[in-house]
DNA sequence: TAGGATCTTGCAAATTACTCGCAAGAACAA
DNA sequence: TTGTTCTTGCGAGTAATTTGCAAGATCCTA
């Protein structure tokens, strides 16, 4: 019982180590990111091994995944998980917030309903600084041209 | 330029009716819903062209979409979306709450990043009341019995 | 109000993103 | 070592959504 994977009781195989790391390495990252990342030192590694290992590494809370976008997931270090995303509709753009910006919002949650908030499991959406400028030019143009 | 579907440049037939109002009256619904809906009073529609209405509705502002859960979107009326979705990671619950529950976290963002959320398109996730108090129990028993 | 341009539909096939079954190949405890 | 149990690669299987296309419907226009 030394390595960390072995203290979660799993078994250490190179696979296992090196999706994990390419997590670490990586940010966040699709299951594909962290197929390629991981090709890099292991070309053979089959893409269902990468899935297998994300689902166990995020059974024992060593990885934990998030909804950035429409669909699909994007993974990330269980202890790197301190920020919100901020993804803008329009451009695509991944921004990052303190989790502390939300905390009254989830100290409302949790008086008024009882309901425990995780808020990084899903992304925040809007419209970032950029774009919500440009749409207010755009609108103010419309306006005068009619 | 009388019915809601010409005011918005689009052609009217009944597939894309009966879509509209399967949304309206189903609250929130996957593509799969819809269909299931619309066929009770026309049984030959396709899947694809319930996708496909969905989009061009989406396009024109009379239906929206969220993400409730890991896969897939949900369809809402426009003008019905006027709560947040807490959906509970544990049980699969979907409660709601008003939109002003988040004003104030949606006021921070704008002030300190420019942001512009959109609270509504991905739901709130976290731990129903019923849920996190289950979860508080098993933790005092488990550290008793430890 | 017929005729034609344009849009929409149904259907089948294609794609995408996963998931599963299985036999061979590790890993680990004894 | 050796046997048990877990893990991997590989191929096939799903589920959800998308696309190409030809036939059919809607709407505009003369
Ligand atoms: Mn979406
Ligand atoms: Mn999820
Ligand atoms: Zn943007
Ligand atoms: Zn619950």
């Amino acid at each position: 019982m030394a390595h960390e994977l072995h203290e979660k009781g799993l078994r250490l195989t190179p696979q296992r180590e090196l999706v994990l790391s390419a997590v670490r390495s990586l940010g966040h990252a699709t299951p594909e990111e962290v197929a390629e990342k991981v090709r890099s030192t292991h070309p053979g590694i089959n893409l269902s091994t990468v899935y297998r290992n994300l689902e166990t590494l995020e059974n024992v809370g060593l990885v934990l995944h998030t909804h950035l976008g429409h669909g699909g997931a994007t993974y990330h270090a269980a202890e790197e998980l301190t920020h919100l995303h901020l993804v803008c509709s329009d451009c695509g753009a991944i921004g990052d917030a303190p989790i502390d910006a939300a905390a009254n919002f989830v100290n409302t949650l949790s008086d008024d309903y009882g309901f425990k908030t995780d808020v990084t499991h899903f992304a925040i959406y809007g419209l970032c600084a950029k774009c919500a400028e440009k749409n207010d030019q755009k609108k103010r143009t419309d306006g005068k041209t009619k």
